[in-house]
DNA sequence: GAGATATTTAGCCGGATGGCTTACTGTCTT
DNA sequence: AAGACAGTAAGCCATCCGGCTAAATATCTC
């Protein structure tokens, strides 16, 4: 049941990061926080379309923005990407897991190979 | 110009890992090949459905399929989750980064502040 | 309080996505 | 050669996506 959250949670962060100018924004907001219009400017679209990519970074809580007065200051949150990355890591794991066992199994059938070429 | 390539590629993998679906197919083929029937057995889906995902992972260079006889068989290619992992942890890398700077910048402020106290 | 500034809201638009069914094409199996 | 089986092709449909413009809403600044 929290896994179905879970999954919903990693649709959005991987839908987030899926979009360039929203990779981008991640890229310029690692190194310190920006607002709304400085983050725009440097992408050649209209405001309003800019906002949309914030609104998806802030809904797949990769970034939180607060507003002071009339600007919108957005930062990424601390543990940002986790999710995703740790998502990619355990199914690496596994991955490599089986790889190795292959591996390991393919030395196996060699070693009989070669006993039977012993024989 | 490889930049674009690049980014677009990102974008395929990251657009594949947003789903749910093609999600569990990654977790179920690091355990072994399977036949896109045995795949499509496990969710509850028309099996056309089905293979649109099967396809979408082929794209994005997840998962590698070779049809003989009549069944198609899939399996995760070697180096599937480096590029999305790769770009997760430059950033993550940059981020912790600046956090660190910010830290000692704090540091600093406050040890400038003591100084100033002990004026 | 008038005007500039920084968003925000609303809504249009073409194209992609993710599900479906139905019909076709090969490849076994008997 | 007939029928079962595994996958594909074609095309329908509702919804989402990512861009746009035009108009509204605050909040400074003078």
């Amino acid at each position: 049941m929290g896994l179905v959250i879970h999954m919903a949670y990693l649709d959005r962060v991987f839908h987030c990061l899926s979009d360039g100018t929203r990779r981008a924004v991640i890229a310029q907001l690692a190194s310190g926080p920006a607002s709304v219009g400085e983050l725009a400017r440097r992408h050649h679209m209209a405001l309003p379309s800019f906002m949309k990519h914030i609104r998806v970074l802030e809904e797949s809580e990769v970034v939180i923005s607060r507003k002071t007065g009339r600007v919108r200051m957005c930062q990424l949150r601390p543990d940002a990407l986790t999710a995703a990355q740790g998502w990619l890591e355990r199914e690496r794991r596994v991955w490599e897991t089986r790889l190795d066992q292959l591996d390991s199994f393919i030395e196996t059938l060699s070693e009989k190979e070669n006993a039977r070429g012993n024989r």
